[in-house]
DNA sequence: GCGCTGATAAAGGTTCTACCATTCGCATGT
DNA sequence: ACATGCGAATGGTAGAACCTTTATCAGCGC
């Protein structure tokens, strides 16, 4: 009959209104925040209160907070940062696994070159040249090199995902790479061979782009990616301790 | 030569030692941190600055905080509501478009499906032949039971993704359906003859995973989204102003 | 003895005030 | 013209007081 009266958290609410009006566009990226002094009264409430909200609104991604005069909070434009910060805090609870990553990753990545072989303008196949022949350079020193060699890999991977124009794809990619580069410099020993094996994968995939064969292109990626999986795989017992036992 | 003193937050302090402790297994799961006023003493700093550092901690889905006496923060096993919650923001920020969302949930539906060809268990299938059932009461009658239909099949979905077994999978896929849903309700007007025809999928898709026929599960669920997506694509146009003028 | 009721205490939630630390801009002096 | 230094605006921290919520328990009446 009567409805349960809700005690909301005061800093909360501050929380939603202004996330709401972000999200609205009444805040636009760039904008300042009035001073938290002066917010304290529009929200009609005390400074400590506020700056939780701050802080949360801060840890969210959504506001940024600078110091000094001219200082404040100042609405942001949002990045993958805090998704990433979220994953890893889930892989080190052991909610995900490695292999649940590269699964997953394996599957995107199979959709993603498909996608972009479909849509890859003659500029975008010169980008992906672009990138084969830096990673072809590294192939020459792989012991000094091998770092780069992964980047070039990882940034072939991210332009493919742009070619696709959809966002999520973009989103989602640097996400998982994001997550899954920490482990490739401390468990990934890729020799020559692989290395090698690994650059002839992404010429093919070019290639397949640029003859228009989503099929192809995607079977290709897969392959590619599910073979770095299982490099790690086989190194996968070890780590939780490595990771967790730190100290 | 020298480095530049850098001056930590101190409530950040506090967030990196409490989280540093519960990842390290310091803190138990379920274990109860000390009353404010203790940990006030034992990190020597105010209750404002502790309590943002909690607000934080709570945020990141770390702890929990409960009133009354007997409350207090506890360590929370971490759900995978943050980073959906962070998905959700980026997604709406960036206004990620309703194609978007479609073409890639196509890709991933697709994907999951094949996967839970693979892995699903006897027990697996009797509870996507259950959620079929409810499917089928609603396709009696489709006016009145329009948004049930739809519920359950986005229950059909998230019942795949579990299947799989990749935590992964179904984060993703709850928050695209989250996204996706909102549109759902508003613009797409499924009449009859789409109704039984999204069934019919859900019978083959059933089908193909009892089959233990990963290809053609996987091809019936993309095919199965891609309708959807087509169905709603017609509308899109009036779309993003209704999305983001709601004031 | 059973069950309700009110008091009590412990914990988080909020407010207020004061002060510290950082940064920017302007005035002042050389 | 340039360096120096002061002051103001703003976030960061501290501490105390009080309110609100909740669990527990003692006491009372039946």
């Amino acid at each position: 009959m009567f409805k349960k009266v809700k005690h909301n958290r005061i800093s909360q609410s501050v929380v939603d209104q202004v996330q709401e009006a972000i999200l609205e566009g009444r805040l636009q990226v760039g904008e300042k925040l009035p001073a938290e002094r002066e917010m304290m009264e529009m929200f009609q409430t005390s400074r400590g209160t506020l700056r939780e909200a701050l802080r949360v609104l801060e840890h969210k991604g959504l506001i940024e907070i600078r110091l000094g005069v001219s200082g404040g909070a100042v609405v942001k434009g949002m990045g993958t940062e805090q998704i990433s910060e979220s994953l890893a805090l889930l892989l080190r609870m052991q909610k995900v696994s490695l292999s649940h990553l590269a699964e997953f990753r394996e599957g995107v990545e199979g959709h993603v070159a498909a996608l972009a072989a479909t849509r890859a303008r003659p500029s975008d196949i010169a980008e992906l040249r672009k990138i084969l022949a830096e990673a072809e350079a590294c192939c020459k020193d792989v012991a000094a090199r091998r770092d780069d060699f992964i980047r070039a890999d990882q940034k072939f991977h991210m332009t493919l995902a742009r070619i696709t124009g959809n966002p999520l794809y973009i989103i989602i990619l640097e996400t998982v790479q994001e997550n899954i580069h920490n482990y490739y410099f401390q468990y990934l020993s890729m020799n020559e061979p692989e290395i090698q094996e690994n650059y002839r994968d992404l010429c093919d995939m070019a290639q397949a782009l640029e003859n228009r064969k989503p099929d192809e292109a995607g079977r290709i990626a897969q392959d590619h990616v599910r073979r770095f999986c299982h490099y790690m795989k086989t190194r996968e017992g070890l780590m939780p301790q490595k990771m967790n036992g730190g100290k």
